[in-house]
DNA sequence: CTGAAAGCGCTTACAG
DNA sequence: CTGAAAGCGCTTACAG
């Protein structure tokens, strides 16, 4: 591969003027710029990253650490992530953390190690304090999604969607249907979404005067099969639920499986929706009902913030609503115009 | 952040021996190890891998060039390939093409740039000859999935799954649920999985005597759209075809749109399968009759064949067979154990 | 407008 | 076993 001295050579100049006229250096003669473009043109130069990097002390690459790839909420995520850098002039390395806090611990590392110029994290339950050292030892960050709480003495921004409207306009669909006994499958406690989506769904009850028993708080970690785990035990509940709300894609999911492994249907037998939107809940029996969060415009502004602060703009936190997307997973709505029902 | 002088000052030995000591050089006595990892712990400090990569010429980072990221069948793929990769002491940089040749380039670019040490590609369709030329020029590449048929000249594994046996049992499958007259979504005739689906159908087709006329040849790009589009096209026809087999899972998910949208149901009034499988098919309504690739293994193998060729190790093509999973969207099959229908 | 030179943070022959 | 020094391929003050 050839490289810059090469084409210094050839184009009969120094590197240090070869740099200048591929960096679009002002004071760059129109005939050595033209004399360098023409010597790359020929040797098929390519400017090598790596020492790049090294000398000016950025690699205009982000880091994105995610919980969990093959949930398509993330995967989405992380493609408007992907799509906004490189909008920006910067490419992005993607860690999935598998919901492990090792795991996320050795992407953070690997980053920082490699010299990323900023870090995008959804961070998994019970972090370590590697990550917010980072932030402390002067990487930039930013948290999409979920948040660590005890964040407030760095200067890390949070882009995140809030659900609290959303859930109180799908309790209001659910109560408008008859349902009044309404459990939730939480995610863990210990990350922010998993806490603030049994909040919002507690408060929306009391709206109407509905209590949230223990018994209908549902233990999950954002994984399918917690979601199946935790519908069986609202089944075997001597007044089971009339309605289930995941609090994320994958564990309405479960909460399907186990709804039909009883024999049981959605929504005849007990309806379910679910915190998170995804392409497929189209095309699930029922179609699920959800709430959407605006996935994408959270990765974009993700980006622009962390990009803010790697540039020494000041980034603000960013707090987008989702809502609601009724389907046919809790019963027939008057309110909407429900497709034909299509399955068998 | 600290840099290895700091620490050689720190422990009172030279770059060199810390550089040593940190690489497990052989000859470093115990004392100076000591001295530097302690040195390294009260520092915190963490080699610079971009000087580190400049140095050695190697990243011991591999480049993920894939088509579509929100396919979920891509999307097991990168995550294997990530896994292997890591166990393997590699990074990964992702680059979703999303079936445009353009992206596809500059992702390819933006990594041999970068000075990746190999490069795993699924090839979108109508590529350009850059991503032959880089192989040409000494990058490791190794495909996967798909793969460019000019590439003989050059040294590129090719690891895939061969779809023929799993095909033929789906046609077997449709056959004896007296399914006679049966249409394809195909993909992209540009790619080898688009076409090669396409020839295994025919090759099935004719075994059992059928035939496999154009207008039962719907041509597909492996996006949703193209999926709906074929199939309002094939119901369009004065004779529709009583099954439908769409070579990748998006295009099925624009199928059972199309159906739908007509108020049709599947299967009753016309069959579906897809090649691919993803978790989701177990919960569409109803559930679709799919033909499995073994993708973990398969992004497994490929990170194995490109880590021998950029170690110097030969690396061979490797074809894995994919297989039929029955489901509920052709029909039920005496063969097979249908679970309870659980649907409305 | 241009070039010689220093330096980014490492690794590694070379000499001792 | 250890250190001084060269060098990976760039960029960028500095001097002209």
């Amino acid at each position: 591969m050839p490289g810059i001295k090469d084409v210094a050579a050839r184009a009969g100049v120094s590197v240090a003027t070869v740099s200048r006229a591929l960096n679009r250096h002002p004071s760059v003669s129109e005939e050595a710029r033209a004399r360098v473009l023409a010597a790359v043109e020929e040797l098929g130069y390519r400017p090598n990253a790596v020492a790049r990097s090294l000398r000016t002390d950025q690699t205009r690459t982000l880091g994105l650490v995610i919980s969990d790839v093959m949930n398509p909420y993330f995967t989405e995520l992380a493609r408007a992530v992907e799509e906004e850098a490189r909008a920006l002039g910067y490419s992005v390395i993607i860690g999935n953390a598998d919901e492990r806090p090792e795991l996320q611990d050795h992407h953070i590392r690997n980053l920082v190690d490699r010299r990323i110029d900023g870090l995008l994290v959804s961070p998994t339950d019970g972090g370590t304090p590697l990550l917010l050292d980072t932030a402390r030892a002067g990487t930039p960050v930013v948290f999409v999604d979920r948040w660590i709480p005890g964040a407030d003495d760095v200067d890390v921004p949070v882009v995140r969607s809030d659900g609290r409207g959303a859930v109180r306009d799908l309790v209001a669909h659910l109560h408008r249907l008859g349902h009044r006994r309404l459990a939730i499958i939480a995610g863990p406690a210990a990350t922010t979404t998993g806490s603030e989506r049994v909040e919002a769904f507690r408060e929306a009850l009391a709206a109407h005067g509905l209590e949230l028993p223990d018994a209908y708080i549902g233990q999950g970690d954002f994984q399918a099969g917690s979601g199946r785990r935790a519908t069986e035990r609202f089944l075997d509940l001597p007044e089971p639920p009339e309605a289930v709300f995941a609090a994320d894609n994958l564990m309405a999911l479960g909460a399907l499986d186990a709804v039909r492994a009883r024999g049981l249907r959605v929504p005849d037998d007990i309806a379910l929706a679910a915190f998170d939107d995804i392409p497929w809940f189209v095309h699930t029996g029922p179609p699920v009902t959800a709430i959407a969060q605006p996935t994408g415009e959270l990765g974009r502004a993700a980006v622009r913030a962390l990009v803010d602060r790697i540039e020494g703009r000041t980034a603000r936190s960013v707090t987008l609503p989702a809502r609601l997307v009724v389907r046919r997973s809790c019963g027939e709505d008057g309110e909407t115009h429900p497709q034909k029902r299509s399955d068998p």
